[in-house]
DNA sequence: CAATCTACTTAGAATGGGCGTG
DNA sequence: CACGCCCATTCTAAGTAGATTG
C-alpha cells in the first residue's frame, strides 16, 4: 500500500499543477535561489529566536508594558482628545456643505463614563428575540422612557427628523450623548449575572465614543475554555506499523489520531504535509517508537480512521435526549464563558474556546502544512482585563503566563501559536459595541473617500507622467487597487507561507501585456494567487499610459522580480494618508464595493417586480461586488445534483401548472354552459390555483437562476465585510422588503446599528 | 529604513443543526 | 419519521496596517 500511496501522491500533485496554478507550483524552487542569499542567515536567526521565544518575549513584553504606562501618564490622552476635536470640527464643516440640514448639537452631559453599573444585555432570551425588536416602532417609547434617569437632548419631534439628525451624528466621529433607554430601573451595582428582565437592546451607536486609543474602562471575563484533554483510544483500536500491530504511547497516539482523522482528506496525500507531519510526530514519540517508526508510508491508520468514522456516525444516531444534553452543556459553557462585561454591558465573546491541538492546515501550497499545532496550556495564556475586575482563575494546578490590564487593546486573552509564532486573540463578537463602532467608522472613512476620489484619480493620472519612477509605480499600483479592487499586497516572509501576492507584491510573471487582444487595445492579463491562494485571473484593457508604464517597469527584469520594485505598502499608504486622513489601500476596496452595490441596486431593481424577483436583483448586485472583489468558493460538492433536483422540481411544477390551466379551461367552459353560482366559484378557485402555481414556479425559476449564477461565487464575504449595511437597509425600506430576506439573525445582530439608523433615502 | 512585533479585519472551509420532504 | 440537503455557525488561517526596534 505504501507504494500505491506514493504513486497517488505524485499523480495528485500533477493534477493539481495542471489544473489551477500552473506555474505557481514551481515557484518555490525557482525562488529559492533568487538573489536572497543575504537574507538567509537572518532568517535563521529569526527562526531561532522565534522558537526559543519565552525569555525574549518576557523581557520585550515588559518593556512594552512599561512604555504604555509612561505614555499614559504623560497625558497622551489629552493629545488624543485635541486631535479628536479638530477632526470633529472639520467633519462638521464638511457636512454642512453637503447636507444643508440644521444641526442640533447635543452636548455631552457627563463625559462618556456612566456609573459602574451593569445594564443587562439581553442574554439568551434577548439574543434570540424576535426581529421586531430591531424595528423603529419601539424607538420612541424607549427614548421617552429613559428620560427620567438618563439625560438626553433630543426633543421629541417627529421620528423622521430625529433619524436625520442621527445620520449626521454618525458622520460626526464624536457622537453626542443620547443615553440608552432601558425600560427598567437601573441596577445599582455591578453583578455577575444580572437578572433577566424585559429589556431593550443597548444602542451603543447613540452614545458618546471614547477618545481615540482608549478601548474600554472596565473589562471582566472568565478566561478561555481549554480544549478537552486527550482521551486515549480503546484497547481494541489498533495502529499497524509495517503490517504489525503496535501500541503507541499516549502522546504519540494522540498525534497519530490527528492524522487518522484527516485520512480521507486530500491533505494527507501531499508530500509536504506528510513530511511535516512525520517530522513533528516523531518529536512526540518515545525513543523506542522513534527507532521503530521510520517511515510514514508503513503506518496504517485505517483502523483508527474507521473508529472515528463510527464515532461520528454514533453521534448522529444519538437519541434526542442525549443530543439535548450535549446542547444544554454547550449552552452552559456559552453562558458562563461566552460573555464578558465591558463598560457596564454584557457582551458576547466571539471565540472563547482555545483552539485545540491538531495538524496545521494551511491554504494553498503552504510550506508548513501538516505541522503539529501544539496544545495550548494556561501557562501560554495572557489574560487582559481591568485591574478592578474579578480576575479569571486559571484551571486548578495551573497559572497564567501573565495578567495585564491594557485598555488600549480590545482582546481579552492571547497566546502565541507555534506554527508561525504569531499571536492569537480572543475578542468580542461582531455585534459588540467595540467591533460595531469600528465597522461603522470603516464605512464612514469610505464615504469620505467618495468625496475626494475624483481628485485622487486625477492625481494618479498625472503621476503616470512623473519623472520619478517611484511615483509612477505608486500611481499605477493605485490605479489597479482602485480599478480592480486589488489588495494592498504586503511583503511576506519567503518560505514561511504560501506564495501569494497582492498589488504591491505583484511580480513580473503575474501579468502579461497584450498591445491588442480580442479587438481591444492595451490589455493586461493578470494571473496570480491572492489571499487564501485564490486565483485572480482577469484580462483588463487599461489606459495607454498605464500600459507603457508597465512595459517600462518590466524592462530588464526576470519573471520572478517585483513588478513595482520601488514600492511597498508602507510607501503607498503614507502617500494615501497625505491625500486623505485615514486613507489606506484597503479603503478603496470598501469604497468600490459599497458604491458598486448602490449603483447596481439602482440599476437592477425593477419597481414592478415582486419580492422574490427584487431579491434576485439584490443578489445580483451583491454578486457584482463579489466578482469585483474576487470572492470565490469551491463549487459545492453537491452542486450538480442539487441543481438537477431543483430542475426536476421546476419540471414538476410546470406540469402541475399545465394541469391547473387545463382544469381552469374546462371549468370555464363548464361555467359558460351551466351559468350557475357554483360553477362560477369553481372557475374562481381554479384561477387562483393557476396563479398560485405560477408564482411558485416563478419563485423556483428565480431560485435556479440565482443558484446557477452563484456557483463559484461567495456572496457572504462582501456582504459581511465590504458593503455598507445602510445601503441594504435603505433598499429594503424603499421597496418594502423584510430585512430578514437579506440578513440572517447573526447579520442582523452585527448590523443592528445600520438597521436602526438608516432610512430609505440613505446615500452611501 | 528594514525587520519585527502587535492588533485587528477579512477569508473560505468544515461542521452541525434544523427543516422540508418523500 | 428517517433522510438528505441547505444554510447558519464555527473555526482559524491569512491578510492589512501601524508601531516599535535596531
Amino acid at each position: 500500500m505504501s507504494g500505491d500511496q506514493l504513486h497517488n501522491d505524485s499523480q495528485i500533485e500533477a493534477d493539481f499543477r495542471a489544473n489551477d496554478s500552473h506555474k505557481h507550483k514551481d515557484k518555490h524552487k525557482d525562488r529559492e535561489h533568487r538573489h536572497k542569499e543575504h537574507k538567509k542567515d537572518k532568517e535563521k536567526d529569526r527562526e531561532k529566536s522565534k522558537h526559543s521565544n519565552s525569555e525574549h518575549k518576557d523581557s520585550s513584553e515588559k518593556k512594552h508594558k512599561d512604555k504604555e504606562k509612561t505614555k499614559h501618564k504623560d497625558g497622551s490622552s489629552e493629545k488624543h482628545k485635541d486631535k479628536h476635536k479638530d477632526k470633529d470640527k472639520e467633519k462638521r464643516k464638511e457636512e454642512k456643505s453637503s447636507s444643508g440640514d440644521i444641526k442640533i448639537k447635543k452636548e455631552k452631559e457627563n463625559g462618556f463614563s456612566s456609573p459602574p453599573r451593569i445594564k443587562d444585555e439581553p442574554d439568551d432570551d434577548g439574543f434570540y428575540a424576535s426581529p421586531k425588536e430591531d424595528s423603529k416602532l419601539l424607538k420612541r417609547p424607549r427614548e421617552d422612557d429613559d428620560a427620567d434617569y438618563k439625560p438626553k437632548k433630543i426633543k421629541t419631534e417627529d421620528i423622521k427628523k430625529a433619524k436625520k439628525r442621527k445620520q449626521e451624528e454618525e458622520e460626526d466621529s464624536k457622537a453626542k450623548k443620547i443615553k440608552s433607554k432601558d425600560k427598567k430601573v437601573p441596577e445599582a451595582d455591578k453583578r455577575k449575572k444580572p437578572k433577566k428582565e424585559e429589556e431593550q437592546k443597548w444602542k451603543w451607536w447613540e452614545e458618546e465614543r471614547y477618545p481615540e486609543g482608549i478601548k474600554w474602562k472596565f473589562l471582566e471575563h472568565k478566561g478561555p475554555v481549554f480544549a478537552p484533554p486527550y482521551e486515549p483510544l480503546p484497547e481494541n483500536v489498533k495502529f499497524y506499523y509495517d503490517g504489525k500491530v503496535m501500541k503507541l504511547s499516549t502522546k504519540a497516539e494522540e498525534v497519530a489520531t490527528f492524522f487518522a482523522k484527516m485520512l480521507d482528506h486530500e491533505y494527507t496525500t501531499k508530500e509536504i504535509f506528510r513530511k511535516n507531519f512525520f517530522k513533528d510526530w516523531r518529536k512526540e514519540m518515545t525513543s523506542e517508537e522513534k527507532s521503530t517508526i521510520t517511515s510514514l508510508s508503513k503506518c496504517d491508520f485505517t483502523h483508527m480512521s474507521q473508529y472515528f468514522k463510527a464515532q461520528s456516525e454514533a453521534r448522529k444516531q444519538m437519541s434526542k435526549e442525549e443530543k439535548q444534553k450535549i446542547k444544554e452543556e454547550n449552552e452552559r459553557l456559552l453562558k458562563e464563558y461566552g460573555y464578558c462585561v465591558m463598560d457596564n454591558h454584557k457582551e458576547r465573546i466571539a471565540n472563547f474556546k482555545i483552539e485545540p491541538p491538531g495538524l496545521f492546515r494551511g491554504r494553498g501550497n503552504h510550506p508548513k502544512m501538516g505541522m503539529l499545532k501544539r496544545r495550548i496550556m494556561p501557562e501560554d495564556i495572557i489574560i487582559n482585563c481591568s485591574k478592578d475586575s474579578k480576575i479569571p482563575a486559571p484551571p486548578p494546578g495551573h497559572k497564567w503566563k501573565e495578567v495585564r490590564h491594557d485598555n488600549k487593546v480590545t482582546w481579552l486573552v492571547s497566546w502565541t501559536e507555534n506554527i508561525q509564532g504569531s499571536i492569537k486573540y480572543i475578542m468580542l463578537n461582531p455585534s459588540s459595541r467595540i467591533k460595531g463602532e469600528k465597522d461603522w467608522q470603516k464605512y464612514e472613512t469610505a464615504r469620505r473617500l467618495k468625496k475626494c476620489v475624483d481628485k485622487i484619480r486625477n492625481q494618479y493620472r498625472e503621476d503616470w507622467k512623473s519623472k520619478e519612477m517611484k511615483v509612477r509605480q505608486r500611481a499605477v499600483a493605485l490605479y489597479f487597487i482602485d480599478k480592480l479592487a486589488l489588495r494592498a499586497g504586503n511583503e511576506k516572509e519567503e518560505g514561511e507561507t504560501a506564495d501569494t501576492v497582492g498589488c504591491c507584491s505583484l511580480r513580473v510573471e503575474h501579468i502579461k501585456l497584450h498591445p491588442e487582444l480580442d479587438g481591444q487595445e492595451y490589455v493586461v492579463e493578470f494571473d496570480f494567487l491572492g489571499k487564501d491562494s485564490i486565483r485572480y485571473y482577469n484580462k483588463v484593457p487599461v489606459e495607454k499610459r498605464v500600459f507603457k508604464n508597465l512595459q517600462l517597469f518590466m524592462e530588464n527584469k526576470q519573471p520572478e522580480d517585483d513588478l513595482f520594485d520601488r514600492l511597498n505598502t508602507s510607501i503607498l499608504n503614507k502617500h494615501l494618508q497625505d491625500l486623505m486622513e485615514g486613507l489606506t489601500a484597503k479603503v478603496f476596496r470598501t469604497y468600490n464595493a459599497s458604491i458598486t452595490l448602490q449603483q447596481q441596486l439602482k440599476e437592477l431593481t425593477n419597481p414592478d417586480d415582486n419580492i422574490p424577483a427584487k431579491i434576485l436583483s439584490y443578489n445580483r448586485a451583491n454578486r457584482a461586488v463579489a466578482i469585483l472583489c474576487n470572492h470565490q468558493r469551491a463549487p459545492p460538492k453537491t452542486f450538480e445534483k442539487s441543481m438537477m433536483n431543483l430542475q426536476s422540481k421546476i419540471d414538476a411544477k410546470k406540469e402541475q401548472l399545465a394541469d391547473a390551466r387545463r382544469e381552469l379551461k374546462s371549468a370555464k367552459a363548464d361555467a359558460k354552459v351551466r351559468r350557475d353560482e357554483k360553477s362560477k366559484k369553481t372557475v374562481e378557485s381554479k384561477k387562483k390555483a393557476v396563479q398560485r402555481i405560477e408564482e411558485q414556479l416563478m419563485k423556483l425559476e428565480v431560485q435556479a437562476t440565482d443558484r446557477e449564477e452563484n456557483k463559484q461565487i461567495a456572496l457572504g464575504t462582501s456582504k459581511l465585510n465590504y458593503l455598507d449595511p445602510r445601503i441594504s437597509v435603505a433598499w429594503c425600506k424603499k421597496w418594502g422588503i423584510p430585512i430578514e430576506k437579506i440578513y440572517n439573525k447573526t447579520q442582523r445582530e452585527k448590523f443592528a446599528w445600520a438597521i436602526d439608523m438608516a432610512e430609505e433615502d440613505y446615500e452611501f
